[in-house]
DNA sequence: AATATAGTGTGTATTTTTTACACTAAGTAA
DNA sequence: TTACTTAGTGTAAAAAATACACACTATATT
C-alpha cells in the first residue's frame, strides 16, 4: 500500500505532560535525555509514534514504559507543528496530558534507553527544557486549568482516600490561586461524586479530617454536563 | 539533517471543517474527490503538510487554495491518528475549523486538482463522507458547540452588518436548540461587543430590524474572560 | 383605506448560583 | 490544663439565569 502514498513529509512523535501530586506539590515527570540532540537536557517524556500503533496507543505505551502504569486516562490536547521545532529534521508532535496518583509504592519503572533517568519535578521549579517543551508544558497547564473548572479531574491525582483539604490544595495549585474553604466544599460536594467515609485521617498531630472516596460511577455521568468553578 | 532522524512513521495531513452561514442554514465546505482512494466521494478539504510549512500554515494554505481567503482565524482542534484511517498507508491528520463570512461576492476560487469541485452543504444534509471525515466533522461540531458558549465566535459567520435575530439563528443552529429571544438579547448585548447602528434592515416585507456591527476591539479583550450561554 | 401578516422589540418576577465572611470543635503535644 | 493547629460549619447579599406574553411596525393584499 505504501507505494501509493509515500510522500515523506514529517516524522510524528508524542510528548506527554504527566501530572502528579506529591507532598503538597504539583509535579510533572521529566526525563534527562541520553541522546543528541539536547543530550543531558531535561525534557518531557516522548517518543516517535510506531507504525503499527495509533497516536493514543503510542501515548499509553510511552506512559507505560516510563512508569509501568496502564489504563490511565490520557487526553490529547494539541499538536505542535512548527517546521524548526526539532533541530535534526521535521518532527510534528502530538501532546497528551495525564493525571497520576503517585502512590509511594509505584516507583518509576526502568526508563527506556533514550533517557538516563526520570524524575518528578515541581512545576514551579522546572529546569530549562529541551526543544519547545516549555511551551508544550505551558499549553498543557493552561488546558488543565480550563478543564478542572468544568470536570473534577483533580481526583485523578489523589490517593484513593483523601480529605477535602487535599482536594482544595490540588485545585489551588492548578489554578494558581487561593479558594474559600466553605464555598469550595459546598461546590465540590454539590457535584455529587464524593462519598464520605466512616474513617478519619491518621498520623497527623492535629484534628484528623474525614476521608472521602471518589465515586467513579457518578463521575462518569458527569461527562457531558457542564460544571464550573 | 534528515540523515539523523528519518524514521518514516507516517505522513501528516490537514483536514478543515469550514463553517459558513448562508440562507439561514449552517453549512460546511465539501469537495468532491478526483483521486483514489474514495474517488468521487465527498470529503473535507485537506492535504498533506508541506515540508517547509508549519501545520498552521498548511491549514491556511488549504483554505486559501479553496476559497481565495486569507487571514482567517483557524483553530486546530484535534489530531486523528488511527492506524487504518487511510486505506493506502499511514496518514495522521490534524483537524482545523474556521468560521467564514459567505458574502455573495466571495465565490469559491478554482479548487486544486485533487478535487472536481467544492460545494457548501447544509450540515443537516451531509452525504456519506470519505475516510473518517464524518467522525472528524462530528468532533468539530462538538468543539464549536462548546466554544460558542464561551466566546462569541458566531459573529465570524455573519456579514458585517447583521440583526440580532440572525445572531440568534446562528446560535440555535450550532447548539441545535431554540433559545428565548429576550434572554438571548440580554445576554448577547451584555458581552458589550455589539454596536447598534442607525440603520435598518432593507428589502424585507415586514418590520425592519435594527442592524448591529461587531466591535473587534472589544471582542479581543474578551479572550481570557469566560462567558457562558 | 382597511386589514392581514410576519417578524421586531421589550420588562419583570422567580429561582439559582456565586460570593463574602468568622467562629467553634476536635485532636495532639507540651 | 493549656496551647496549638487544622477541621468543619451557615447565612446574607449580590449576581446571573430562567420563564414568560404582548404591543409595535412595516409591508402586502384586498
Amino acid at each position: 500500500m505504501k507505494e501509493v502514498l509515500p510522500v515523506f513529509n514529517s516524522a510524528v512523535s508524542i510528548d506527554c505532560v504527566l501530572f502528579g501530586f506529591d507532598a503538597g506539590e504539583l509535579k510533572i515527570l521529566l526525563i534527562e535525555r541520553n541522546e543528541e540532540p539536547y543530550k543531558d537536557w531535561w525534557a518531557l517524556p516522548g517518543n516517535l509514534v510506531g507504525e503499527e500503533e495509533s497516536v493514543d496507543q503510542s501515548a499509553s505505551r510511552i506512559l507505560h514504559e516510563l512508569t509501568g502504569l496502564s489504563n490511565i486516562y490520557m487526553e490529547q490536547y494539541y499538536t505542535f507543528g512548527e517546521v524548526k521545532r526539532h533541530p535534526q529534521g521535521r518532527v510534528i508532535t502530538v501532546a497528551y496530558y495525564a493525571m497520576l496518583r503517585l502512590g509511594g509504592d509505584k516507583a518509576l519503572k526502568p526508563v527506556s534507553n533514550y533517557a538516563k533517568r526520570a524524575q518528578w519535578v515541581n512545576i514551579k521549579e522546572l529546569p530549562k527544557l529541551a526543544f519547545d517543551h516549555q511551551y508544550i508544558f505551558d499549553k498543557g497547564l493552561e488546558k488543565i486549568k480550563r478543564r478542572i473548572k468544568h470536570l473534577p479531574i483533580a481526583f485523578e491525582l489523589l490517593p484513593e482516600k483523601f480529605t477535602l483539604t487535599q482536594v482544595q490544595n490540588v485545585y489551588e495549585l492548578i489554578l494558581g490561586k487561593k479558594l474559600d474553604k466553605r464555598n469550595f466544599r459546598k461546590k465540590i460536594l454539590s457535584f455529587g461524586v464524593l462519598k464520605e467515609l466512616n474513617e478519619k485521617q491518621k498520623g497527623v498531630s492535629f484534628r484528623a479530617a474525614t476521608l472521602y472516596k471518589f465515586d467513579k460511577r457518578k463521575y462518569a455521568k458527569l461527562f457531558g454536563k457542564e460544571i464550573s468553578f
